[in-house]
RNA sequence: CGGGGCGUAGCGCAGUCUGGUAGCGCGACGGCUUUGGGAGCCGUAGGCCGUUGGUUCGAAUCCAAUCGCCCCGACCA
């Protein structure tokens, strides 16, 4: 992508309202642009980072064994009255009235709206178990937005259901969930880290909340620092296999971990030696859920189990913020250039710069290397702009592309362009040849 | 919703107390000189001072109402 044919409105001062590095960088690097309170446009960069992450999300999920489906924005408050919760979530739903009427409602959640389908279709045992998801766009009408997107009122998330015939399977469910999420997490660059959660108005008994550690988070955690040395790494496992589930899921959950809502001093103390316990800061980025027959007993989402006899279903349900995946990234890395994004939610994988545009010589070895990266299946964001070198310098490191190769005359008169890392900051001075190889092998693991 | 603050050019702000024809920096645009870490000089464009009503000869400034936004708290992916 060349940068003169793209959209990419930096900003060069921080806008007032930006209180937090997150919030402050995505303004910056022109990745959003705020609408009203809580609400936001992605501008293309914002949107690239989005898709890159829900695509991982995506992954991981049908890796799992999960059924991707997409269900509206917009559902009738009719489901939500049979569930109860219409009257019980409070103000936090946007209630909307169409012409004739008719009660409506922006979809805060979906396990009316699933829960329904589900019912229409299925009433057998043998078609279970079954777990379908969507990534689709939410609205909570929080009291106090805040932060940019990390708490915005229209937010994405990739919520999940699970069907099964007992408590047994849904649990099976659950821990594959905290596995799948535990993996997600860790393509992104992130270490979550799964703590005891309250159910909150999605109810249900068994719940854990996955934080990533940042100082500005809104939540305080308490918990054994042992679990930060937890690696999924590349680990092959059997997403059937409730064995395996269930010995991941122990490994994650055995050490001490908690949020404020279910800490309890006395068994950190108990739990956890003195030079293990850590408090922290930390963000939401995921939350789990087990409620058994909450929302198929008053819906009806029945089945007929193998001895014949109507059943209501074991249900869960999922979650996980994708747009504020994009804040918790920048939060737990950045420095104070700007945003350094990990390989996987990087919206470009490598930025050239064209020190000398107008050049012959510049031009032509950067267009080079534009074509043979993207013939390897890379992409890359040219600055073909006439700005001036420091200035392209500093818009490469607010975006934060993972890598940048520099053309200028000088390096080109010895043969040479500069691979800079974004992360350590380390450069080579190679062939652009060289430097395209380079990146080959990291990106594809092949080549030299 | 309680408490605090702010709406003046695309962005960051001054001017408001003490009413008198709207200013600075950055950015944009044009020219010249520069050109490997946010260049220099000269010039140009851009504002119903959030909105409505009031006081006044005169309102960005005083008064009232209203809309919006931000920060702290209770709620949440």
């Amino acid at each position: 992508m060349r940068m003169t044919r793209y959209f990419l409105p930096v900003l060069r001062e921080t806008p007032a309202e930006a209180q937090i590095a997150s919030h402050r960088l995505m303004l910056r690097a022109g990745m959003i642009q705020q609408s009203s309170a809580g609400i936001y446009s992605w501008l293309p960069l914002g949107l690239r980072i989005l898709r890159k992450i829900e695509n991982i999300v995506h992954e991981e999920q049908i890796a799992a064994g999960h059924i991707p489906m997409l269900m509206p924005t917009l559902q009738p408050a009719s489901l939500w009255q049979e569930s109860g919760r219409y009257d019980d979530y409070g103000r936090e739903m946007l209630r909307i009235t169409d012409r004739q009427g008719r009660k409506l409602l922006y979809g805060p959640t979906n396990e009316e709206q699933i829960t329904d389908i589900f019912r229409a279709h299925v009433n057998s045992y043998r078609d279970l178990p079954l777990t379908l998801y969507h990534i689709q766009w939410k609205f909570r009408d929080e009291i106090r937005p805040r932060f940019g997107i990390m708490r915005g009122r229209e937010f994405l998330m990739k919520d999940g259901y699970n069907f099964d015939i007992d408590k047994a399977g849904a649990i099976h469910s659950y821990n594959r969930h905290m596995v799948s999420y535990l993996r997600t997490y860790e393509r992104l660059g992130l270490q979550a880290v799964p703590m005891r959660a309250d159910t909150g108005p999605i109810g249900g008994n068994h719940s854990h909340e996955f934080l990533v550690l940042a100082d500005t988070g809104e939540s305080e955690v308490f918990f054994d620092n042992r679990i930060l040395g937890n690696r999924f790494g590349d680990r092959k496992l059997d997403f059937d296999n409730r064995e395996e589930c269930q010995g991941i899921f122990d490994e994650w959950t055995s050490p001490y971990a908690r949020t404020d809502e279910t800490h309890d001093p006395k068994e950190f103390e108990d739990q956890v030696p003195a030079e293990h316990r850590q408090t922290s800061r930390a963000i939401e980025v995921g939350q789990i859920f087990y409620f058994g027959t909450k929302y198929s007993q008053p819906m009806q989402a029945m089945v007929v189990d193998a001895d014949g006899q109507r059943t209501a279903v074991h249900m869960g349900s999922h979650g996980i913020g994708v747009s504020r995946l994009a804040g918790a990234i920048i939060e737990a890395s950045h420095d104070d250039k700007g945003i350094i994004w990990p390989r996987s939610a990087a919206p470009f994988d490598v930025g050239i710069v064209n020190l000398a545009q107008g050049n012959t010589a510049t031009g032509e070895v950067c267009d080079d290397l534009c074509t043979a990266l993207e013939g390897l299946g890379m992409e890359p964001l040219y600055d073909d702009t006439r700005e001036r070198a420091g200035s392209k310098f500093a818009t490469m490191d607010l975006i934060g592309l993972p890598w940048r190769i520099t053309v200028g005359p000088r390096g080109l008169a010895v043969g040479e362009v500069e691979l800079t890392e974004r992360r350590s900051g380390e450069s080579i001075k190679c062939t652009p040849e060289a430097a395209v190889n380079r990146l080959r092998s990291i990106y594809t693991g092949q080549g030299g």
